[in-house]
DNA sequence: ACCGTACTCGCACTCGATGCAAGTTTGCAC
DNA sequence: GTGCAAACTTGCATCGAGTGCGAGTACGGT
């Protein structure tokens, strides 16, 4: 199996690790010290001034090691899978028995570990939401993710209530409620270089509302 | 100005042409060439096993003028602006005047342009959705295309509604809009190869209304 | 007929990405 | 420990997308 990045042979869905192992953690290390490289250089030079060779030697490994780690380029700002993915489908899985499914996903978005995000503030967010929004190859790939998170959460939304919401009702909704919620995050940090977080998440959710309203009583 | 391509050059936001001229003739046929080669060329071989060179080869140009008139190679799947914006941006400018801005907004969806859109079925189209499934790059590329589509919407929706709508606040209500749409349409044609029109614009709508209905009554 | 400009196109080059075929290291038996 | 297989690293060669440059060609206006 060449070529694969050898991280997706190690899915490990459920955590029966009772030790890492030596091979695994140098692995680790190795990955995290091109993650923190390219950080590095990507905030020093700029994206596309940083070759991929430059981040490999910079963590002192050999360039075509980079691709066994990542599949690309862009993937090395994404290190680790989306948090809140999982959140918005636990939510789905531990609703409470009257939650309507609108409900469900509104809970999910108040979720302490979705409200509390880092994904939106600390260093490496930060500098990943720039490059978000100025270099396209990013944009790209970080739009393809949240389509992706999409699905997932609309397949979970439709297992849950498979008499109420077709696969494509559910889709629909999913897709009007993250879409109210990224088009909301992208207007806000429009002109924003250093935005505040609480102020972020309250001015968000007010927008959020807004809309739902909006819809509601139309 | 080089590298750039051309066409940017000649945004022609009203049609005050009277005589194209050869020049421009001959550029535009030239780059219908390599449209209709590039679509010849995917159908056959595949997009991957497609390279720039044959592309150009096959439309009798030179490979480096490929590059004057297509940024990238995903950009000649979309030779033609999108139609569906600009009727939803002068669906916003010809409101009524007692339309709230979600009905304005329901309307552009049900305007006929739309609804008649061929970006769904059509030769060309049908290849196109395809693609935009299966390659990474070129689905990467329609996901931009699509938030350019939503910041151009918000943007108009806001300028007509500004003492109700903030920036965000519209861009929350669009993304709710074009995402409910987005996330039907995408469970709508996952496993059709060849879908029926009517019926994809029929179930489409009707998702639609289910999550904007499923939203009203929480 | 003349000239400026718009466009074409070949060439050389950079960089991301991949196949291949060694090496090297780890895990696991015995 | 010894030995072996699998996991991982790495250099090398190669391909394809994309760009700067500079020379050539054709159109458009005078």
């Amino acid at each position: 199996m060449p070529s694969v990045p050898y991280s997706s042979r190690v899915p490990s869905p459920t955590p029966p690790e009772p030790r890492p192992g030596l091979r695994e953690r140098k692995r680790a290390r190795t990955r995290r010290a091109l993650v923190e490289a390219a950080t590095e250089l990507f905030t020093r030079n700029g994206y596309d001034a940083t070759t991929v060779a430059d981040i490999a030697a910079a963590a002192d490994i050999g360039t075509r090691t980079f691709f066994s780690h990542f599949a690309s380029k862009e993937e090395v700002l994404f290190p680790e899978a989306d948090e809140r993915v999982s959140v918005a489908i636990r939510s789905i899985d531990e609703r409470a028995p009257d939650d309507r499914p609108a409900d469900v996903l509104v809970k999910a978005l108040a979720h302490p570990a979705i409200v509390a995000s880092d994904d939106l503030v600390g260093p490496r967010a930060a500098l990943r939401m720039q490059l978000i929004r100025t270099v396209p190859a990013v944009r790209g790939r970080a739009l393809q993710m949240q389509q992706d998170a999409q699905r997932e959460i609309a397949r979970h939304l439709h297992a849950a209530y498979p008499d109420e919401l077709d696969a494509v009702d559910a889709a629909a909704l999913v897709g009007a409620f993250t879409g109210a919620v990224g088009g909301a995050l992208d207007a806000l940090l429009d002109g924003e270089d250093t935005p505040d977080p609480a102020q972020v998440r309250e001015r968000l959710s007010r927008a959020v509302g807004a809309a739902l309203a909006v819809l509601r009583d139309r």
